[in-house]
DNA sequence: ACGTACGGGACTGCCCGTTTAT
DNA sequence: ATAAACGGGCAGTCCCGTACGT
């Protein structure tokens, strides 16, 4: 058996992300997380100080991670703002829409749980929200110098508003399970994409 | 006595909600709802099977008639939809917003917890969320009729994105703990209700 | 299931003290304690504040009443008292000699596996091997009067004497796991109480 | 460097004693031992195979040993075998007594401890009891022949309760934490010891 | 209709002994 | 010989639910 700490680590992030996803952070029990991961209390508490340290960890370097890949397309910047924000969506809902409708956001399941509870958990997960509606301004910002986008609306309300609306979207998708409610979400959010375009 | 007993329910009630809006379901002790309640388990187990129970009727008897409150004015008929919806997003906002900034939608806050859980709690809340929904389609259909709305918007899918949007813009400011991103992201909410407007 | 707290408090004793007597205070883990006794840490938790306290327990509600069965004969006021001493050795090597080599004295086993780590545990069964010695030693000083017993020796002494003796014959007995260094062990005693009578 | 080796066996030795005296084996934790040596766990299972192992080492290195130097005086032969053991309890007393009382015999808390659950360490403090009792044994024999002790008693058994009475008085003395009960109970002893002089 | 003592069960945190890589 | 990494087991805690009184 070889002992690779980074891989027993990862391995561990893994479990832990499978099962906070699944059962939220205070249903996933720590017994589960590591029968799901093939390890025990002692690796764990060798690499994490106890739960909540595990749990903020997969926030940071798990959730985040999620998070990055799948807001990369609009902002490619050869390509027109709005219309690289549908293909997004498309892709997104093509690709995760299964998960989402199933299970969620994961980011915003914890933020729901948690961020009320334990200040560490707010903060990691507000962390992770700022940095993704930062993005998304500034790809307002920059579509709008470049004419794609009405001048007069404000890039951050307009991220803010976007982040909910697609939180939002997942989470009235995800309580009625139903692909169908998510599909018709994403489509008034992209009849609501297409008024901000400059006319 | 009668009325004893449906006091002690109604105590009952309202602890539960009141924890349960706090912390959660699952973080929400007995001991702790009883002891605001000022009742002992006897009580409780005397007017509820179990504490799921108990949780269920707060759904269908607590969370329900708040929604119902706030959802009133914009279906009001002597006033145009789109201005009846601004006035009752302004009005939830003033009302309700200190808690939905700092406590989130006890709605949307046990769904998220909840109903990937458990199967009970998810119907039940789904039967509040699409109790809503077909108010607002409905609301959005006589407006249509009235000439007040445009007609080629779909009232069904209308209605689910607000709705997702409204809960997402709870969701992101509870998260940030920030009334001012909860306004902002009104605002933006405010002007994407009135690209709905018949011209 | 008949929930009777005194008789579950009493398998809980008698449980504890059956497997502190054969490991040990710290080696007798609660899961063996609480499955032999057929209860669970519910019910242990709910008459005991921790292990500790059950270890207390098992001392001064048990043991303590251990040690009185042994020592009744020679305090007999119709016998001689060194006679009756005799015949109180030859009865408890008689009725316990058994567990008594091969497990030792509960008493003198917790002494002194506890007593140096835990003040509370040294007290409680320093109390109990006062309570012996006393009653010893009082034997001897009416025995003294009715002139069974020689003037010269000190009764106190006397006491602690034959109390280090008789538990230092068992201590020997018990690592040698020899009944027959027991048996020799108490005959050396005996010949050593044949010095104290009157002449 | 051979003896560097050696060192810090005797380190590993003079630690374990050390530890194990004071809190017992169980309660003796390696992280304790090792820090106390200066050492770490890879020195340590370089020397030893587990824990158990350099406690038996500690039995058959230190604790052997620190039976022969107290238990060298009665056996010296140009003085009186019984006064030779009265000095002897004077001096072992003397010299030890302090840590006697407050730590316990270092053999016979050991023994206590651990006979019952392991084996390899009943066997090898059975040898330490054994080969003491033997060279008592032998004294009394030559005491006999040389006219010093009676000629009717039982070399075996009188070493055998005299050892008991020994670890007997350092027992009580210790659950008492009481200088004056070890002082007593070897006065005692003494008294007994005199009756074994030849008349 | 309600109070209270009692009991079952599950889970976290902790510590310790041990092994592997270096 | 070191130190990081790992396996395992146990105590303590907390909470839900039940059985009785009253």
């Amino acid at each position: 058996m070889k002992r690779n700490a980074d891989q027993t680590r990862e391995r561990l992030l893994e479990a832990a992300h499978y099962e906070i996803h699944r059962k939220g952070f205070q249903a996933a029990s720590l017994t589960d997380i590591l029968s799901r991961a093939g390890l025990t209390k002692g690796a764990m508490y060798h690499h994490f100080a106890n739960k909540k340290a595990l749990g903020y960890a997969v926030v940071e370097e798990r959730i985040k991670l999620d998070m990055e890949e799948v807001l990369l397309r609009p902002l490619k910047e050869n390509v027109h703002f709005i219309d690289g924000f549908h293909q997004s969506l498309k892709d997104g809902s093509e690709l995760h829409g299964e998960d989402l409708v199933t299970l969620g956001c994961p980011l915003n399941n914890l933020a729901q749980e948690m961020s009320l509870i334990d200040e560490g958990f707010r903060l990691r997960l507000d962390a992770v929200f700022r940095w993704w509606r930062d993005r998304m301004a500034e790809g307002f910002r920059q579509a709008q110098k470049r004419g794609e986008v009405r001048r007069e609306i404000d890039p951050e309300k307009t991220a803010i508003f976007i982040q909910a609306s697609m939180e939002g979207c997942v989470s009235i998708a995800k309580n009625a399970q139903s692909r169908e409610i998510f599909q018709n979400c994403l489509t008034s959010l992209s009849d609501y994409l297409n008024t901000l375009r400059a006319t």
